[in-house]
DNA sequence: CCGTATCCCATAGGATACTG
DNA sequence: CAGTATCCTATGGGATACGG
């Protein structure tokens, strides 16, 4: 468990892998979505992800450059645990932001 | 899930919510289990667990004093999720600490 | 477009000392 | 025993500027 945590610890990856849920995203699209998200905490966030084995990094050899990420196996095996998150939060939440 | 995340932020969260998971514990034993804690962090997290409801605090007025916490019915809606992290670590863990 | 490199700051949380 | 009260530091992450 102390693993899941680590893996887990960043401010923004349950979002990231939230939204990587259902299909690949580029990175201007992720960016778009997190919104107050700075360039450089990304990138951090995006490659400790993916060094953690959650997800993928595919680099498109185009110009202008191309990045698009998506689950790994074992990203995928994380959802379950992030729709528990989530209905939690539904049940509970008292809307933080 | 937003919020689920607020509710576990913090080094420590985690670790006493899965403590208190069988049995209620005392202050002590809480802070024993987590050997490297300070006096300060400790109770700090428990305060926050307990404003956001996950805990009781049930303080016996004896002398010496004595504390102790327990899951609170949100707290133990909580513990599937714990699992799931547990096993998840289990599965792809490299053993962190 | 998707980065990397710096700098800079807020905050979580440890250490220590003291109380009811 | 189970706290408070200070102080102090490490680190996460934002802002900005530049590069392939």
């Amino acid at each position: 468990m102390a693993y899941t945590q680590h893996v887990l610890s960043g401010r923004w990856k349950f979002l990231i892998l939230w939204f990587l849920k259902t299909k690949e995203h580029r990175f201007g699209e992720i960016k778009a979505l997190l919104n107050d998200i700075s360039q450089g905490s990304l990138t951090k966030q995006l490659r400790e992800l993916e060094k953690d084995g959650l997800i993928y990094r595919n680099v498109f050899p185009e110009v202008p450059p191309r990045v698009e990420y998506s689950l790994t196996p074992k990203g995928c095996e994380f959802l379950p645990i992030l729709e528990m998150m989530e209905s939690f939060g539904l049940k509970f939440g008292k809307t933080i932001d």
